[in-house]
RNA sequence: GGGCCGUUAGCUCAACAGGUAGAGCACCUGACUCUUAAUCAGGGGGUCGCAGGUUCGAGUCCUGCACGGCCCA
């Protein structure tokens, strides 16, 4: 049992002390990565040493082979794997069998030695001298097929990253696209700044909220659902180009595109419209994907998805026709029949929820980078009128293997327009559509301020990186999952002990 | 929400037709000075996801639940 473990290195951890080895030191001086020591000594041959040189280095163990009086080990940091060999003969009878005896894989450890490539070719630090700097008690998963559990995956991510090489990488994929976004727009002259998460009016989308409570008003509050209304408030008081990235909650359903907590960007321009914000979108995106792959072609799920700019760009009313042969400016009851003859059930009779449904009906046929465009007024309450057809929004969705990856519009910023569309929406608050969109006031007001012209985008960041990093579930792009409560090992629900 | 599959040692997986639960890795002991899934010899380790039911007897059959995966809505 695991227990046993436990207990041996707990044993194992108190003899060290009684020795006066402290198994959790504070400080080790690490010269070199693994990967620059690699770098640097790269080019030796095999059996060529390089005793002259010293380099000290330090990661977790990850499998150690003993040879009675020598012994090779492998030891792994954030850039890779190396190599370590030690010998009795060069560090002394009483430092190797420490280290036989209370070195072991899972443990971290600092060695310090000179580079060598043994007979067989691997570069090898030659020990003078180790350090063990945390001592592990619990036992690495198999060392061959890594961690498979998908849950226990989710629920002790930090296992999941020491025992499969690929779980980091494709974190480093998640924290080096947001770097670039960040490069990108600050290049471009966007501002970071912040928006408040607790809302007492959720606004910005469709989604239903989590509640919370904040004692000093005695009040409920909700957690943002998206950074929208703040951001243009940002416009109106006079910015003009920000972005936020952050976090969303939505107390909707999972799934593999779904998760209550989500990453969002939002960027906000000044005197732009939604062209600009397709171009910026195209560039961003693209860019990115060149940036990692050194093209524009990348491979997601089997299918092959071209970057390359320009792309494609299907009115919505335009694709569904084409596809369904139903018009979506229709009235009420064609739509109706239509979505009947499909077996489609209509949880809340609202013309914006028919438009939704029909719209999902097709959703998946959109495979290459797609601007969907210019969506029904119904279902854009925060978007501005088509210039040239008032029924329509200036609106566009990114659109990527059938998955919507933002959303975007000339920002609507007529005041009295706006306050229409709030209207109609809290119509469909009371015929029972919990999603749709609040009344807010105090974003009435900062419209009759007057606010310019404006493009506004938003990106679904997990679900751009599950393009990149090739996943096929949102859960794999979240370092840290919602995942629900689990039992701890004495069988205490997780949670409620504050109960 | 519906359908299908899965849940067995710390990890990865076996277990025929219902008859006292096995292997590899990891762990412990011993041998071994260029190995790399090191090797060789020996040893310890199990609430078979949870709760019921059928049966002389259930990891195995039935029902419900939880969690995960895949597909559909």
């Amino acid at each position: 049992m695991i227990q046993e473990i436990r207990k041996q290195r707990t044993q194992e951890i108190e003899e060290l002390r009684k020795n006066g080895i402290n198994p959790y030191p504070y400080k080790f001086e690490k010269t070199h990565t693994t990967k620059s020591i690699k770098e640097l000594y790269g080019s030796l041959n095999s059996g060529e040493m390089r005793e002259e040189d010293k380099v000290s280095t330090a990661g977790r163990v990850m499998a150690v082979r003993i040879h009675g009086k020598s012994c090779f080990f492998t030891i792994k940091d954030f850039y890779g794997r190396l190599q370590g060999y030690i010998r009795q003969n060069s560090v002394g009878e009483s430092s190797y069998t420490f280290f036989k005896q209370h070195v072991s894989a899972g443990d971290i450890l600092g060695i310090s030695g000179f580079p060598f490539r043994s007979k067989t070719g691997e570069l090898t630090i030659f020990v003078n001298s180790f350090e063990l700097l945390s001592k592990a008690k619990r036992p690495l998963p198999e060392k061959w097929h890594g961690l498979k559990d998908r849950e226990v995956a989710y629920r002790q991510r930090y296992v999941d990253m020491i025992a499969n090489d690929m779980t980091v990488e494709r974190f480093k994929t998640r924290y080096e696209t947001l770097r670039f976004i960040r490069d990108f727009l600050n290049s471009r002259g966007f501002l970071e700044v912040e928006t408040p998460i607790l809302n007492f009016i959720p606004g910005g989308g469709a989604a239903r909220p989590f509640v919370t409570r904040i004692d000093v008003y005695d009040r409920n509050m909700y957690l943002r659902i998206a950074p929208e209304l703040h951001l243009k408030r940002y416009i109106v008081g006079g910015f003009e180009k920000v972005y936020e990235i952050g976090k969303n909650f939505r107390n909707e359903g999972v799934s593999y595109k779904h998760s209550p907590e989500f990453t969002t960007l939002e960027l906000y321009q000044a005197y732009a419209d939604y062209y600009d914000m397709m171009e910026l979108t195209e560039s961003m995106i693209s860019n990115l994907v060149k940036h990692l792959f050194g093209k524009y072609v990348i491979e997601y799920q089997g299918m092959k998805i071209d970057f390359t700019p320009p792309w494609k760009r299907v009115r919505m009313r335009d694709f569904i026709k084409s596809r369904l042969g139903i018009d979506i400016l229709s009235d009420d009851e064609e739509l109706l029949d239509f979505l009947k003859k499909h077996n489609v059930e209509l949880d809340v009779p609202t013309r914006s929820r028919m438009i939704e449904k029909i719209w999902d009906l097709v959703e998946g046929d959109i495979i290459q980078p797609t601007f969907l465009l210019d969506h029904p007024v119904e279902i854009s309450p925060l978007a501005k009128r088509h210039r040239e057809d008032p029924r329509l929004t200036e609106r566009f969705e990114p659109i990527v293997c059938g998955m919507e990856l933002g959303n975007a519009f000339s920002e609507l910023n007529d005041p009295d327009d706006q306050f229409k569309r709030f209207e109609a929406q809290a119509k469909m608050r009371k015929a029972g559509d919990m999603e749709a969109h609040r009344m807010d006031f105090d974003f009435i007001r900062a419209l009759e301020y007057g606010m310019p012209p404006t493009g506004g985008l938003g990106i679904g960041i997990d679900r751009l990186i599950m393009l990149v990093a090739n996943s096929s579930s949102i859960r794999d792009v979240i370092v840290f999952p919602l995942v629900p409560p689990d039992r701890d090992e004495d069988g205490i629900l997780e949670g409620s002990v504050d109960q």
